[in-house]
DNA sequence: CAGTAATTAATTTGATCATATTGTTAAACT
DNA sequence: AGTTTAACAATATGATCAAATTAATTACTG
């Protein structure tokens, strides 16, 4: 038996690639985005280039300027504030949901992601931390059975994915505190609330995290 | 003098001018949705069209089937119900800000746009009404002042667009109560809670038709 | 004469198209 | 029915055109 999807379209795997970059830090906010750039530095045609530009334009991950230009999106407080708010509505929203369909298995495996991201923390690997800490997210979520939800959850990450970076280019990996064991030992109690809570929780220190490093380099409101 | 953007690019327009056919009704359901087809209707050419699709996809207002092919979204009541708690959590939101936001001028604004409207209603004119009452939200949310919570609500509104245009071609104009005039009055009251509440309940009187109309019409959930 | 501003030239980047290729579906034939 | 083949639609390429930013030159003013 093959893998379960052989022939993906090239724009396919070129968003994806692209999206990657973007949520792993890869690409820094305000950084100029060319479309020559990307097809230099994946070695594809235009076309798919130019596709993948306009989904992830779509979902937040990059901005398309009135000049035809694209660049990655620098956050600004207001714009980390409305984040905080979609945030902290909709993906304790999705933990509780998971909570009450995984089974012993499922929690297992999400343990295995929680565990590699505290060898990426250990380490001070920033783009494995990055990885992992999405991944622990994304699995979980994934059990909500929500796609809708779901795929809003993803361009919310896609928008901070950068600035998180940011973060810790600055602090580094060493004092990271997260809520997953919190969330790990509430998803085996079987206590749905108490995992929505400890995402939330897990939200609300990245948050703080991105909000310190948004008022410490003045990125200019004045215009 | 012209209007403030003389020269947007063709991939933009034709962005708009496809989101214009799904959130007005004029593409169905399950309709399945072909690049030269729109290639065709649009007059345009064939990498605006592939991009403005890609776009549309990322927003939820196209689907994406595996098999290279594009249709438009035909819900679930699984997925009415994702919307409805999204809708639900965002929009009373954005209605909130937008209220402390809004002057007089800005509500008058708003009003008028309430009454074509009721014009459209009256005369059993669909499209007009999908329209104006797109407008109407739109309109009272941007003074929210919040882009990226915006640009979610946006998502939200492409992919029940559909679904509505089913409603109404169903049960027709007639008897669609809204609460417009109760989100007017609180606006002008200052009531930003009220404005809010009023939202909140016209977005469950169009969720409960559309799923009275999903629920009579089996759209085969036994795959 | 020096410095600055404005205009123009050049390069970079984006937008679009025509076309070739590939994959999928449907039909025809064995 | 199963297999082959033909038609259709999507994908991908590279070339060409247009727009915009940057650099450079020129003109003008203090």
């Amino acid at each position: 038996m093959d893998g379960a999807t052989p022939n993906l379209p090239n724009h396919e795997l070129v968003y994806r690639r692209i999206r990657e970059m973007i949520l792993f830090g890869e690409l820094a906010p305000g950084q100029p985005v060319t479309i020559h750039g990307l097809v230099r530095e994946l070695g594809a045609g235009m076309t798919p280039v130019r596709e993948a530009i306009r989904r992830l334009t779509a979902e937040g991950g990059l901005d398309f300027l009135g000049n035809r230009r694209v660049c990655l999106p620098a956050l600004s407080l207001a714009q980390l504030d409305e984040l905080s708010v979609a945030r902290f509505a909709i993906e304790p929203h999705l933990a509780f949901l998971a909570a009450d369909k995984m089974n012993i298995a499922d929690i297992d495996r999400l343990e295995k992601v929680d565990e590699c991201l505290n060898v990426a923390i250990a380490q001070g690997n920033v783009h494995a931390y990055l990885e992992h800490n999405y991944r622990f997210h994304e699995m979980l979520y994934a059990h909500a059975d929500a796609g809708i939800v779901m795929s809003i959850s993803g361009t919310l990450w896609v928008r901070v994915g950068p600035s998180l970076r940011v973060v810790l280019g600055r602090f580094g990996t060493a004092n990271l505190p997260d809520k997953h064991k919190e969330a790990l030992a509430a998803l085996r109690a079987r206590d749905a609330r108490a995992v929505a809570q400890a995402i939330r929780e897990d939200l609300c220190q990245g948050h703080e995290g991105i909000r310190l490093s948004l008022e410490n380099s003045p990125e200019r409101e004045s215009d």
